[in-house]
RNA sequence: GAGCCGUUAGCUCAGAAGGUAGAGCACCUGCCUUUUAAGCAGGGGGUCGGUGGUUCGAUCCCACCACGGCUCACCA
């Protein structure tokens, strides 16, 4: 929307007005006596005298409707805290009553007075005088239906905020979120850490790294895709229980589950095992659940989730078997599971053989049932190169995924602390990844050399956090948890219409 | 990356056999000193996402492009 535009048009002349009339419309301080959430108490309850007794008040915010009546005016300003009506009256303002009523929604002001209640009983602020402080040049969108083209919503989200009552609450909740899991781990003895964003090898999750260049240094340096071998230095270095939350950076497609740069918790605790960590998880997410809604039961998209422990057990293998309608293990043929999966309607990559293969068919086959919160656990060696094994079945990983409204929420394991096994590990990882799985891990010579002064047992769990904050927040995309989604740029011809111009 | 759907006024949305478009809110003018989706009367505002094609004529049909959404694929 250019200049050409006529609400923007007429909103630049009054600008001009105003700076003519000796008026900066882009004031500065005002010195705010009250917020509005300081009314909450009187708004209903507080008598005239009380009201009287409270003297002069001085409040600030946007202009969000403005009533014209002729000699008088009400608005609503918004402040931080909430919303109060304003009363404009030509015989209290005098010359300044014309000001008044040029102004637009949109913009912001102080305004002192006295509070007073209207005929209809709402709390108004009957103004004495008022101060531009800032002028607002673009129309806001429609006060009743809001703004609901998503595109806009996700690149302007300033707008989207402004006009949305409820994307406040949702980054509000997310922010309550974060500090919940904060005070959580930190009763327990948690360290919250920072380890390094930009990597050189890029490890602890099987993902594609973006790339990047750091010219002092004349090296190429990648994004994280986790936090994770860091985090486990620090084990090596005695800090016992520690953990992270930051942004990790995968180079994958967008969907309503995944974004490219995307908020992950993750926290080791020696000498436990990925048992412990259940019971943590729960303990957790309950903690979590109290403090944000009070109650354990949940709604997520229509279908309500129970967070209230014990949750469901499943084994990886007992999933699959259930869904398969056969038995099978991690030692089955590969040809009769894919014979068994085709029975079931299941087209499988019959390159997939192995981890591949088992991971495919559990995506399939047993995530879109798992609605209720579920640990899945004992999961394919394979498919798990940083994990230990089971005792009992070294062809088993000790470890577990924490399913939810049939979304992986966490993934967790008992870590590997043999330095041998785990180069090992990484030497199989390297030929998947000569075979072209650009996803495989990388070996991290340093990692290894770390180990080998010696990690005592650890268990280790990583959490997506936008997807608890649209599990808490009822969310259907985890681009509504994200303040700036990723987006192509707007083209030429889209900038132009919005105006990048001045 | 593939398939499907979408893009009309600042916002939310209608619309037509193909004959250059409409509502509500917002805006402007007038009236209005307790309104609140204020009201009443009048008015202005559109390269119908972009570029080509078909046609006497395209916002509508066709092709391509851009952006977005959903589903799939990959991952968490």
């Amino acid at each position: 929307m250019s200049d050409d535009n006529e609400l923007i048009r007429r909103r630049l002349a009054k600008l001009r007005a105003l700076r003519e009339r000796g008026i900066d419309p882009f004031g500065s301080r005002y010195p705010v006596t009250h917020w509005v959430r300081d009314f909450e108490r009187l708004r209903d309850r507080a008598t005239e005298e009380e009201l009287r007794n409270l003297g002069t008040v001085s409040v600030a915010g946007r202009i969000m409707a403005l009533r014209h009546h002729g000699k008088t005016c009400f608005a609503h300003l918004r402040d931080y805290t909430g919303q109060i009506q304003l009363y404009a009256r030509a015989d209290q303002l005098a010359d300044d009553y014309a000001l008044f009523t040029e102004l637009d929604v949109g913009d912001f002001i102080g305004a002192t007075g006295e509070l007073f209640r209207t005929r209809t009983g709402e709390l108004t602020v009957a103004v004495k005088s008022f101060a531009f402080l800032a002028k607002s040049l673009r129309p806001l969108p429609e006060k009743w239906h809001g703004l609901k083209d998503v595109e806009t919503r996700y690149r302007q989200r300033y707008v989207d905020l402004l006009v949305n009552q409820g994307v406040r609450e949702v980054f509000t909740l997310k922010s309550r979120l974060i500090k919940a899991v904060r005070e959580f781990l930190d009763a327990r003895g948690f360290l919250e850490v920072e380890t390094p964003m930009m990597q050189p090898i890029p490890g602890g999750a099987a993902a594609r790294p973006f790339v990047t260049h750091h010219n002092a240094l004349g090296t190429d340096l990648y994004l994280r895709v986790a936090p994770e071998l860091y985090l486990k230095r620090l084990v090596v270095g005695g800090l016992d229980r520690v953990y992270e939350i930051n942004r990790n950076f995968r180079n994958e497609g967008v969907s309503t589950q995944h974004h490219p740069e995307f908020t992950m918790l993750e926290f080791y605790q020696a000498y436990a095992d990925a048992g412990d960590l259940m019971e943590l998880t729960e303990a957790l997410l309950l903690h979590l659940a109290q403090s944000l809604t009070g109650s354990p039961r949940l709604t997520y998209q229509g279908e309500s989730v129970d967070l209230s422990p014990p949750w469901r057990r499943l084994s990886f293998f007992q999933g699959l078997s259930e869904a398969l309608g056969a038995p099978v293990a991690p030692d089955a043929d590969p040809g009769s599971v894919q014979r068994l999966a085709r029975a079931k309607g299941i087209e499988v990559d019959s390159e997939a053989i192995g981890g591949q293969l088992w991971k495919e068919l559990f995506e399939t086959l047993v995530e879109p049932t798992l609605a209720e919160p579920t640990f899945v656990f004992d999961f394919p060696l394979e498919l798990s190169p940083l994990s230990k094994r089971r005792r009992e079945n070294p062809r088993l990983a000790d470890r577990f995924e924490l399913f939810a409204a049939r979304t992986e929420l966490a993934n967790a394991y008992t870590e590997l602390n043999d330095p041998h096994e785990q180069r090992e590990r990484f030497r199989e990882q390297a030929t998947q990844r000569e075979r072209g799985d650009d996803e495989a891990h990388w070996l991290d010579e340093d990692f290894i050399r770390a180990l080998e002064y010696g990690m005592p047992p650890t268990a280790g769990e990583g959490i997506g956090i936008d997807r608890l904050v649209m599990l808490f927040a009822d969310q259907p995309s985890i681009r509504d948890v994200i303040l700036f989604p990723a987006l192509r740029p707007e083209s030429q011809a889209a900038g132009a219409g919005n105006g990048e111009e001045r």
